[in-house]
DNA sequence: ATCAATGCAAAGTATTTGCAGCCCC
DNA sequence: GGGGCTGCAAATACTTTGCATTGAT
């Protein structure tokens, strides 16, 4: 039986675009093997000028275009929350958040849990951690009401 | 005696200021209210028009220089990792990373402790968390051996 | 008078979209 | 042969920068 660690994690990328009636494309396939490939989480630049060098047609809004539709097969994931503008926090104590995945509300979340978060071990190799910031994403309360993102003002 | 809550929170901007010999111009100060006016973090577009109700002539770039200044300051913080372009993860498994705030660079962290990280009580009123994500922010080894930040490629 | 700060406009970077052609089923 | 997928180019969104002017000390 597979776990789901196998499909996420290359062998069954097939199955996955096949089950959902996707087609796997050249460029959807080396797209994912460069995903994969590094641990670095390349962004769409860095996967097109990576994946050109075998596939010299491809173009970067395929890049972005197969990073959305990987994203909505559940295949990858956004690391940090999906902002386009810069926001900022006049209170700079230790605090936390939460992140509204549809209209990319944030509200101050307090918490002595997240507060007292250990740094692991493990991270000593990767260099000197100065904060630690938990997100927590979901979706808001007017959101969920509504359906389809609220929006507070315009668009 | 004042408290850092106190000087951070509005009440000493102008001491901030003076301290730092930076000028606590008009355009400033009505930003500043602005921050702290909503918990809501507004972006760079949103307090431009807030304040422009009140101060027409502002432009939006004085805006943006106006809050890379405070963040300069220590009067804010970016909410969030400051990195411009967007990046994902090829494993959905739960884990956490770590973002140097110098060069960028993302590496995955896991960490028992924080996957287990309860959601605060107060958050129900929020919204529904469908996922929890923790940030270790600081200098990664290579950035600070190298003093500046490390360029794996190019620039 | 000097130097910091501003406004304007233009440039820059990241990402999205409309459209026509191509290819697979 | 139809619809999904791609590449191209243009558009959009957000942010930064060069420069001349303004304003405070």
């Amino acid at each position: 039986m597979k776990t789901k660690k196998d499909i996420v994690c290359g062998a069954d990328v097939e199955e996955v675009f096949r089950d959902r009636g996707v087609r796997l494309t050249p460029q959807r396939l080396l797209i994912w093997r460069e995903l994969i490939r590094h641990s670095t989480h390349p962004g769409a630049e860095e996967i097109f000028k990576a994946v050109r060098r075998r596939l010299p047609t491809l173009s970067l809004d395929t890049v972005y275009r197969t990073l959305h539709l990987f994203s909505s097969l559940g295949l990858i994931e956004p690391i940090g929350s999906d902002r386009q503008r810069a926001r900022f926090d006049a209170d700079t104590t230790p605090h936390h958040h939460f992140v509204c995945e549809q209209c990319g509300a944030i509200f101050d979340v307090p918490s002595d849990e997240a507060d007292r978060l250990q740094v692991p071990p493990i991270l000593v190799s990767c260099g000197r951690v100065e904060r630690v910031q938990v997100e927590f994403r979901g979706i808001c309360k007017k959101c969920s009401e509504t359906e389809g993102p609220y929006r507070p003002k315009s668009t």
